[in-house]
DNA sequence: TTGAAAGCGCTAACAG
DNA sequence: CTGTTAGCGCTTTCAA
């Protein structure tokens, strides 16, 4: 039961010399090789629960090349959002016997790359990412492609033709949302875009076209606003709507900062929510019962996207040659106050 | 600028290869040793730097017995007061060098050991910690600590005698809340607090009933409530008091979750806030605004707090025999509407 | 059925 | 000034 002093874990050789064996008989022990003996076997397996072996992951991922660590890179680690879509990859790294190592580019490219140089150095398997909202070019990420390092894109996502990803319908998102607009009465409908660069943004943007064509509704450009994700933009673009001549009954923002920033505005002018103007968002669950009116929004399968993710890249790790795929989640319109005039709350 | 095909990061070995010297040289001259001549240390420096040659942290770690890495364990990953905090820890343990592993208890006893467990076989070099809202008994930390790893709690502590810890000071911030609600003309204060064993929620209480005291109010019992901090049951105590034969005109709720929910009945009922009962929470700035009316509340230093406990952390690292300390926080009460019967915007 | 030795990438003591 | 060697913990030939 001896341990040498200073140190924290008990490695094979300290179980071979306490039982008498050497290192490989431990190792082979262990591993239940079928050579060993089924006494010794049972006795250096009993040894070695006893005194808290656990394989050393330095030593194993240096022999092995493999550290069985993921590096995951979000945006952000405040955000709901984000933290959910991490459980989901964490529950399925887990189930593999992964760690994940997180990282946070704080929106910003410079950041961005930073992550990935640090994630790399600590000899990361591969990475899991959401890009940036600055991010427009991408040589960081083709130095990766390029080595095969196993990569996978969620959410904000590019070179989707070499990298698996995993998105949600935002066409069909934003389509729904103008649809519900419709349905309940709505007809001068406004749309609080983000950045032309992120395919969200974009995505968005087609399907509340679409939407208002397969509703017979005009296009009015000076109803679709754009901002850079920003509370304060997001105020900014919300008064641009509320100053026009004809300006909007319902609005849509492209995320929960957009449409709780367009709620704040809307209320400030002494607006009423949904009497006066309609309010639908992007967002979860927890914030768009909180305030007041509840608002009505796209939510997420946030936790799925993650646990989606995490299988896209075992599939790389396991299948390097595979085409990459892209998987395509559904969102779901959860119908609350703040876009309906006539409400019955069940 | 050959590398062995497979290989995804260059050695010492292949650098070494590559200029026709022995591999020790090569590491010399990349830690900068004064033995190695200045050109040849060029030379090698300049090669690293084109060959993007990173140190394997593997090998390192496995020499030096050593990972620079922490492990934190954390009650969730969703809210924004963990996250927040995290990014606060992860801000000095980069300055450090040092990575983190995060781990999510969930709040349960059961993960918070499966979590230790995980952690301590990746290597951690240690621990930081809140305690989940389960967790009532310590012999897990108690082994850590027989081992001598390093570790820290942060807001929901224990064995503070021998484990150093970082907290806010929720005495004073229960006390300046219910001073506050005095100044501000309310009598009967209500208190909606957590499970008994937690310290934060016992150290709430006791500055509810000394801020009573030095307002010179009485307590009554009925006015002290108790939940387990889920949204169901905390409006579950917001009705009790409610229905109370002489209902309270204010209460301050233990978390964010409570306030909200408490936010929620006190709506349902079609009592205004704060005209009919006023209301102050322990939350964070964003989601205090964002409610309607905005939430009086005490904010905590997240940000810091993850900040000290990291430094904490590394004192530990630094220098294992020195008395565990307690650093205590300040909190800041940040008055809003929901507290103020004349509230003046500014 | 078991042990010895090599090697994963690195540093440091010891030799030249 | 530079090379050789041993060793961190582990698996895996190769020998016995």
């Amino acid at each position: 039961m001896t341990m040498e002093k200073g140190k924290r874990h008990v490695s094979l050789k300290d179980l071979a010399k306490e039982i008498g064996v050497s290192i490989s008989t431990v190792s082979r022990a262990l591993n239940n090789h079928p050579d060993i003996s089924p006494e010794v076997t049972l006795k250096i397996q009993k040894l070695a629960a006893e005194m808290n072996y656990t394989p050393n992951p330095l030593a194993m991922g240096l022999l092995k090349q493999a550290t069985r660590m993921i590096g995951v890179i979000v945006p952000d680690l405040v955000t709901h959002f984000y933290s959910s879509i991490i459980s989901g990859i964490e529950q399925i790294a887990e189930e593999k016997g992964y760690y994940i190592l997180i990282a946070s580019s704080n929106e910003t490219l410079q950041k961005e790359i930073k992550a990935i140089e640090n994630l790399m150095k600590t000899r990361v398997e591969g990475l899991i990412v959401c890009l940036s909202q600055e991010t427009q070019s991408y040589e960081h990420f083709d130095r990766l492609i390029k080595n095969s390092i196993p990569l996978v894109f969620f959410d904000r996502v590019c070179r989707t033709d070499e990298v698996p990803s995993v998105v949600v319908d935002n066409v069909d998102a934003a389509q729904k949302i103008t649809k519900h607009f419709y349905k309940n009465g709505f007809r001068r409908i406004a749309y609080i875009a983000g950045p032309d660069h992120l395919n969200i943004s974009q995505e968005r943007t087609r399907g509340y076209l679409s939407g208002l064509k397969s509703c017979g509704l005009d296009f009015y450009p000076e109803l679709l606003e754009k901002c850079n994700l920003s509370t304060k933009d997001a105020i900014k673009a919300t008064g641009r709507l509320l100053n026009l001549p004809k300006p909007p009954d319902a609005i849509f923002g492209i995320n929960d900062t957009v449409a709780f920033a367009a709620m704040k505005e809307i209320k400030s002018r002494g607006l009423r929510i949904p009497e006066d103007i309609a309010l639908v968002g992007f967002t979860d669950e927890f914030h768009s019962t909180v305030v007041d009116p509840a608002l009505t929004s796209i939510t997420h399968p946030t936790f799925e996207i993650g646990q989606e993710a995490a299988r896209l890249f075992f599939n790389r790790i396991e299948n390097p040659e595979a085409n990459p795929v892209q998987v395509i989640l559904n969102t779901k319109l959860v119908v609350r106050k703040s876009s309906v005039k006539f409400y019955l709350s069940h």
